[in-house]
DNA sequence: CTGATATAGTTCACAGCATGAACCAAATAC
DNA sequence: GTATTTGGTTCATGCTGTGAACTATATCAG
């Protein structure tokens, strides 16, 4: 994490936040929010150093003006191109590590292990 | 972390160091260091809320009087022994997600994985 | 239409995590 | 017997995160 954040020029969580934009092209503070598990006036940090370095825009809502709409901007798009192309890389490293034969039942496995955790963790609330 | 930091009323670092107790009877604020990989100073700033706390105490090396030694007091050990217990019972209890017949495997696999990924690690260094 | 309530965001004070530089004191080296 | 290394502390700085107070817009009920 720290390795990518000074790669990538970025404090992790605006880095984290940035990630969402791969899925949806709009998003708003409060969807933010949700989504990192953050409060909203965490969200508002983070976005206003994402828009101190251009990397998203914000546009009112027309339909609702308490709405921001938030959104990459060209240079945001390129970083975040970046960052994925890096992550991919990642992964793929870390299987070429795993013998071949193994690969799949590694994957399969964990997805075991996180569906158990999680399980875990609905049980304590 | 969260979860568990509330319910043991302690600081996320100041919980982590106080686990390091478990293995070593004594330890210095160098050693916390290198373990928790973290600089001394913070060290200093973790090792103060224990000790505020009451949760180790800190004696003079007889043999180098730079060095201070931490170890538990009896409310420590106490601590750290529920936090343990804790722990295990969490363990368990994702071990009891996992269908009898897959521990091992998705044990096994995690080892593979952590393998791999901290190959890939020191490759990135 | 109007006042009450709900929703989206911002700002601020606070606390925790972590680093690096400056510093002190004891120990070791030459 | 000064110079350097080593163990620790203190301080300034920056990031992550929360909660409370506040503003402004939207919606609902009478």
């Amino acid at each position: 994490m720290q390795y990518q954040c000074d790669r990538f020029g970025l404090p992790d969580a605006e880095l984290r936040c940035l990630m969402l934009f791969g899925k949806e092209r709009y998003l708003t503070a409060k969807g933010i929010a949700l989504k990192m598990n953050v409060v909203k006036s965490r969200v508002s940090k983070i976005v206003e150093g994402l828009l101190r370095k251009k990397l998203i825009q914000r546009i009112k809502d027309p339909e609702d003006s308490r709405i921001s709409l938030l959104s990459l901007t060209p240079q945001g798009h390129k970083k975040l191109n970046q960052i994925n192309l890096f992550l991919e890389d990642v992964h793929h490293q870390v299987l070429l590590q795993i013998a071949p034969d193994q690969r799949k039942a590694v994957l399969t496995n964990l997805d075991i292990l996180k569906a158990s955790m999680e399980a875990v963790k609905e049980m304590m609330i």
